[in-house]
RNA sequence: UGUCUCAUGGUGUAAUGGUAGCACAACAGGUUUUGGUUCUGUUUGUCCAAGUUCGAAUCUUGGUGAGACAACCA
């Protein structure tokens, strides 16, 4: 992977910290600084922990990502380790299936924890806290029902009301809090509140809610055991501690979550010198896509994609599936950078990404996607010529494989115009151009169908300039990719646009979403020809289709049938 | 009439008191058997005002604008 020279330079910078291929002249972000500083100060005597605390409630998408490269990558880079924790407190929403594509995923993007852990393995732990705090005065069990507890919280700019419960003695508590646990109350009937503040300007002080009954839905690790659960603000500073992470990255919605969270950590911690500690940096926002769960979760339900790992979700699945390598998101995610601006990415910038993964790795083919019939008139009939083509142009060693050459042959519709303009390369009767990896031909005639549709392309070749001919260097206009049509295999090809049709569809908030999606997302192609290399694909491998774009394999295509997504199309700069 | 956070080209991101740089995008040109790649060049920016300083994107004060927070979600 590294290059002899990206070697010395990984030995050289070995004094502080690791660095990968490219990285050495790279600035800090803000959260390397932080991390950097806290090792200065031999903080938590200079370990450094982090973790990836999905919930298991859906599917990873692309902003998930550039949460994993930063946890698994911060951890990687100071000599740390990032566990894998599931937030699993809440099991209304929560399944099996999730845990196991975010594994997958996480896997698949390049990295690897060190543990794998779950919210839940702390329950008991958790209720023992609680049960303390309840002894100390610090919760008390609320009977109230959930708005009014919610109309009492009050408002951002006023104080809110002391519930009637608040001053419960101690006892009646505790006695409430395990009956609850032992199942003797139902749903929603009473919860378990920190006593903090009803006046606090923070919301989140408002005695906040550590428990709350769920029966209805057994857990899918725990079963039927906790009939209390506790809620995130109960669950994640704790666990942290609990696990020893140092450093607890998240988006920048938790930011007023962060006294609470060194709150409980107070009462819990130990009289030493470690505590975690929560930083937040902006989330992944891209033009184009949306990135809640929820609006995923909807379009999927709805049916107006085809699943989670529909080409065009921003899921990482979905991504996987269009043919976006590991290498390109991890590319991009480094290129977008940690701040705390709340902004939005171009997604043209995924798309350059992928890109130039690709232009370096994936090998050139020919297919024709719209394809009509050209046929070399003084080409001898039945013969077959098989010319050499460069799979890479950008590396010499990916080699060269065979493309037969016959007299009929199929172009791109596109690629041929009867009253071309100017500044139109490519085929117009009368005028040369090059047939890549082939001869130089002229067009001289067309045949159209009744209603003026073209049907066939005639043109004459010059034996001449093909490759090792004593003319092949000669320069002509446009270059076109062909296929044999005797020699070419049919295929199906998917063209995927971006899903909705505004940058920002979140902005949007007077308009339904469902305007906003754009409706001609995905083309199906059903006619197209592809050269006979195509057979050995293997589902998921990529290509550049050459003058057109890069593709990749549908797992979808099975008994021959062949299936193609395009994953971006080559930039066109006329 | 709250608390917290943020503000650098179209977009994103550097510059930690000392030449405002990089990437993407856009545009122009060279090379090219991909209108790709590559190379060269161009356009575009420090939210506003006052202050401190020899010197401010950076420090101070005051504005302005944007976002987060009022789930028995995470």
């Amino acid at each position: 992977m590294f290059t002899f020279v990206a070697v010395i330079d990984t030995y050289i910078n070995m004094s502080d910290t690791k660095l990968n291929e490219g990285e050495e002249r790279k600035s800090l972000n803000f959260i390397e600084v932080i991390v950097e500083k806290d090792l200065a100060e031999a903080k938590n005597n200079g370990r450094v922990q982090t973790r990836f605390p999905p919930e298991p409630n859906g599917y990873l998408h692309i902003g998930h990502a550039k949460a994993i490269c930063l946890d698994f990558g911060i951890a990687e880079r100071y000599n740390g380790i990032c566990n894998l924790r599931f937030d699993d407190t809440n099991p209304v929403k929560e399944d099996v299936e999730y845990v196991d594509s975010i594994m997958e995923d996480i896997k698949w993007l390049g990295y690897n924890w060190e543990n794998v852990y779950y919210a839940s393995d702390y329950f008991q732990q958790l209720f023992d806290f609680a049960v303390q705090l309840v002894k100390k005065g610090n919760a008390y069990v609320d009977e109230q029902r959930a708005e009014d507890i919610a109309k009492q919280k009050g408002t951002p700019t006023q104080p809110g009301v002391e519930s009637p419960y608040r001053n419960r003695p101690v006892e009646e508590n505790l006695d409430l809090f395990l009956r609850m646990q032992a199942g003797e109350f139902e749903e929603g009937r009473m919860i378990l509140r920190a006593k903090i503040d009803m006046a606090s300007p923070n919301m989140h002080f408002r005695d906040p809610i550590m428990y709350r009954i769920i029966k209805e839905h057994p857990h899918h690790r725990t079963g039927t055991t906790w009939k209390v659960y506790p809620m995130y603000d109960f669950a994640h500073g704790q666990s942290d501690y609990f696990e020893g992470v140092t450093h607890s990255l998240c988006t920048l919605e938790f930011e007023v979550h962060r006294p609470l969270y060194d709150y409980f950590i107070d009462l819990l911690k130990k009289d030493d010198n470690y505590r975690p500690r929560q930083t937040e940096f902006n989330r992944l926002n891209l033009t184009y896509t949306v990135m809640s769960k929820r609006k995923l979760l909807q379009l999927v339900k709805e049916g107006k994609v085809n699943g989670w790992d529909d080409p065009r979700m921003p899921t990482i699945c979905g991504l996987r599936r269009r043919g976006y390598t590991p290498q390109a998101i991890r590319n991009f995610i480094d290129k977008i950078g940690y701040t705390k601006y709340d902004g939005i990415i171009d997604v043209a910038l995924l798309e350059h990404a992928v890109r130039e993964d690709l232009n370096a790795h994936a090998p050139r083919v020919s297919a024709v996607i719209n394809p009509v019939k050209l046929i070399i008139t003084n080409y001898p009939e039945g013969q077959v010529e098989m010319m050499e083509a460069v799979n890479n142009p950008e590396d010499p060693a990916a080699g060269t494989h065979e493309i037969a050459f016959t007299r009929e042959l199929y172009i791109e519709c596109d690629d041929f115009m009867e009253d071309a303009p100017k500044k139109f390369f490519r085929l117009t009767p009368g005028k040369e151009v090059r047939l890549k990896n082939a001869y130089i031909i002229k067009c001289t005639g067309v045949k159209k169908k009744v209603d003026g549709a073209i049907e066939e392309i005639y043109a004459e070749y010059d034996p001449m300039t093909r490759s090792g001919m004593p003319d092949s260097s000669r320069k002509v206009k446009g270059t076109l990719h062909w296929v044999s049509a005797g020699h070419s295999l049919p295929a199906e090809v998917r063209l995927y646009d971006r899903l909705f049709t505004v940058e920002n569809p979140s902005e949007e908030k007077d308009k339904d979403f469902h305007e906003l999606l754009n409706p001609d997302s995905l083309t199906v192609l059903t006619h197209c020809r592809v050269e006979t290399e195509l057979q050995k694909a293997k589902p998921y491998d990529n290509f550049q289709f050459q003058r057109i774009g890069y593709f990749n394999l549908d797992p979808e295509s099975k008994n021959g049938k062949l299936v193609f997504n395009r994953t971006v199309s080559l930039k066109q700069s006329f």
